[in-house]
DNA sequence: TATGACTGATCGCTAAAACCGAACTTATGA
DNA sequence: TCATAAGTTCGGTTTTAGCGATCAGTCATA
């Protein structure tokens, strides 16, 4: 990008020259400018001299472009259009929560959250247009940080300074047997038990995972661990009887297959829980705009979810 | 013309933000802007406010526009490249004697004096597009003082104050008789013996009819004037013996038709003579331009004219 | 031909704005 | 924890736009 610099070219000067050409008369040009004819005056001699122009020809009793003021004139025009146009656009702006809004979201969340939260949205914001991206936390707090995103649906707390969350809902977790398995039929289970070599987990990166591991006290040593590539091949994992797992309360709806190959059984709560919310870069302009869209969220939260007593 | 006022918008802050837009660092925008870091950020954050729009989402280390403002950046440019293009063909502004020039002429000149005319000026001022329109002096004074033409070809003193001329030569009249008329044969013609019933004219609004009239000395009475519509017709009524007239010098070059039915003789000098000069709004800034331009026309007076002896 | 109305230019002054340097704030990273 | 970098804020200065008053042509009219 060139720059060449205006050398004090001004949109007001610009104005009171095509005043004069529209209005063919000083004074009353300075009218329409609000501004008094002295002062009018004053300033097309000014533009006058820094074009190197004379843009009119003055008789006492008649003012006329001369051909190159007609000319620059008509170029003058173009620029004031130019420059009404960029504030009518300016005025016209986007409102909140219109336009695009790129949300990214997790990918132990997503599936189970977004198909039923798109239709509200389209209803309460009807000029919001999404992008949506699914990724694991870390690299969706990069895509923030690097404006990649605008705002993005993560567990909490959101690993980051620059960065700032609304909590949206709490989730649980639930714990999934084969039907087989021996903790499926205790009548209560305690999060000691979980600590097991046959708890299954997502690979590294996915948040579930490191819940589960902050969950469950005792630790799988490395290496023995048991990693699936993702929530769905966890679940058949647990329905081939490879082992149990965590699985989010979101994830588990309407899930019919293996229905009498896994057991299902509920956590002590409110332990066994994670916090869904909404994060976005805390230096966006918009950010009170996303804070009154976490809350609409809140507004909205799933069934079998828990909604956030109050405003942290 | 609907006047929309741009409140305070200008050409500078645009130059700023997009500065800013360019470089996405405040300060190196600055710098390139020619004024301190402070002032510019004071600049973008009033223009901020006037547009209501924030433009840029700053956080300590990076600087990067909004949704809102990458549009509104876009509308900025656009400002910025007509207003530099205003500049540019305003810097490239035609120079003296380029372009069109729209050039008045009464008929018992242009007819004689533009042929030869023409291709000097094609060589002399080879930039220079020539409109040409023919009309008596009263029609091509309205037109000048209309701006409908630049500069007009006449008889001089220009009637009008409003008016500029300069010289550029004098042309004589000479007397032209049919052959058979008593004065054809006299020795040496004065201007007393010319005030006669014969003297054909040309019909009102003519400027040679009137110099005709105040160069003879006693005046055919109104009604018994012999009026012509063109020099052309007065020369077919003289070859046809309706009577005598004055024509002026150009108007006799190369004419060799009725030669042996016509004599054409000399009046006295100085007095029967006629200055030609250029002629132009005072008011018009083209001004010193027209007066090199009668200059150069002087330089170029025609065989049988007389030159001007000095600048006036 | 004088005169008054109209119009743009000019002048001295005032108010507003743009601008500057310095101090302040807040991330980042050694 | 300190140094660095970058944007913001603040108080004072300079620049500039603007104003009222006045001047100076021009035109129409009396």
């Amino acid at each position: 990008m060139s720059y060449v610099p205006l050398s004090g070219l001004s949109l007001r000067d610009i104005e009171y020259v095509v005043a004069v050409d529209d209005l063919r008369n000083f004074s009353r040009a300075a009218e329409r400018c609000g501004v008094s004819q002295a002062g009018l005056s004053e300033q097309v001699r000014k533009l006058e001299q820094l074009l190197d122009v004379t843009l009119f020809e003055r008789s006492r009793r008649h003012v006329a472009p001369t051909p190159d003021g007609e000319r620059l004139l008509a170029l003058g025009r173009e620029v004031l259009a130019a420059a009404r146009n960029l504030l009518e656009v300016a005025r016209a702006q986007t409102g909140p929560m219109e336009g695009a809004l790129r949300l990214g979201v997790i990918p132990t969340l997503g599936p189970y959250y977004i198909p039923g939260l798109l239709p509200r949205l389209r209803e309460h914001y009807p000029a919001l247009s999404l992008r949506l991206r699914e990724s694991m936390t870390d690299t969706l707090v990069h895509a923030l940080r690097n404006s990649e995103l605008d705002v993005a649906l993560m567990a909490l707390p959101a690993p980051s300074d620059a960065l700032e969350s609304a909590p949206i809902f709490e989730e649980s977790f639930l714990a999934v047997f084969p039907s087989t398995h021996e903790l499926a039929q205790k009548p209560k289970l305690s999060l000691s038990q979980l600590g097991r070599p046959d708890l299954l987990l997502l690979e590294d990166g996915h948040c579930l995972r490191d819940q589960a591991l902050s969950i469950c006290p005792t630790v799988p040593r490395e290496g023995e661990q048991r990693l699936a590539t993702s929530l769905e091949m966890l679940w058949y994992m647990i329905g081939a009887g490879e082992g149990f797992s965590l699985i989010p309360q979101l994830a588990l709806r309407n899930r019919v297959d293996f229905e009498d190959l896994i057991t299902v059984r509920p956590l002590p709560e409110p332990e066994a829980r994670r916090t869904i919310g909404l994060t976005w870069r805390a230096s966006d302009p918009r950010a009170p705009v996303f804070r009154d869209f976490a809350a609409y969220l809140r507004s909205i939260t799933p069934e079998n979810c828990h909604a956030i007593a109050k405003e942290r």
